[in-house]
DNA sequence: AACAGTAATTAGAATTATTCCAATTACAAG
DNA sequence: CTTGTAATTGGAATAATTCTAATTACTGTT
């Protein structure tokens, strides 16, 4: 059974999470963490929709505008990535490290690809002079030929 | 003073519209041409709103939704690129050839940036395999230096 | 030239993700 | 325990886009 804890913050997540929310003179709250919690806990790019349905679990009062709120929060304390396609709802994605996505035309879902930091470096010098670039974004769309329609490498979204 | 033609397709552009609408089984219409050469005659990757207007001194009855659907069409047949920056309104870009987009988060412009096949297929190598990209998406996010607010080597945009 | 069949266009309603708002609640510091 | 600020809330508002159900325009055939 899943005790109120399932999506505890790790130590060191809780610790990064109340640093970045410090350094943005923000507080630590019950919502922000069970967020950071749930997306951290299934790396899955989910909608702020599919994040609403996760968290009520553990705080059935949360209203969907405090979703929207504590996912910008976290995406303006570097914690997480919003991830676009299309015209799409926005996904969620815990930061860490640089990373492009492919996205599955047949299933529609996102799997994270490891970007190296000199890949990263090459790409900027494409840029001509004038052009500051302070990050980019990098999306493959395709399909992905799995076996059993589950993830081998990356990780899955719905 | 513009005539009723001052976006009139060139033939070669016309010749290009007229191929891709016949090999998708579609028709050639006033619409169509005008949306597409107003595209070309102004490459600053306006919104469906932008061409709207627009288009609309030279066809005065012509609706939002038409707009809409013919550029759905263009980017159906290959002609035009649908760019979305976050939940921005997408904007539209004749293709002809592959490249990159740079944001400048100043100004919201959006400026076109080479791509080399080289680069595009040294990127592709990136995938684990089992994940087959057809198509990828490169945007860069910066601000661009430029002195009196005027594009250099790169297509400028609203 | 009239006809049939399909495709394109239209105005406006509907949808959807997201943001805004004004009011309430929860903290944190003194 | 007050007081100020930040967080949260539910619901209304927004904005881009899509959908719908007619109408209109072509295209190819007689």
């Amino acid at each position: 059974m899943a005790s109120k804890h399932s999506h505890a913050l790790p130590r060191a997540a809780k610790e990064l999470l109340d640093d970045a929310l410090a350094r943005h003179g923000l507080r630590g709250t019950r919502h922000r963490d069970l967020i950071f919690g749930s997306l951290l806990a299934r790396r899955d790019h989910p909608t702020a929709e599919e994040v609403f349905v996760r968290v009520k679990a553990m705080a059935p009062t949360i209203s969907l505008a405090t979703v929207y709120n504590c996912l910008e929060t976290l995406v303006q304390c570097g914690l997480v990535r919003a991830v676009n396609h299309e015209r799409d709802a926005t996904r969620y994605c815990p930061n860490l490290s640089e990373h492009a996505h492919f996205h599955d035309r047949r299933t529609g879902r996102i799997y994270d690809v490891d970007l190296p930091e000199d890949v990263v470096e090459r790409l900027k010098e494409l840029l001509p002079k004038g052009y500051e670039a302070d990050s980019l974004e990098l999306n493959f769309h395709g399909r992905s030929a799995m076996e059993k329609g589950r993830a081998e490498k990356a990780t899955a979204s719905t």
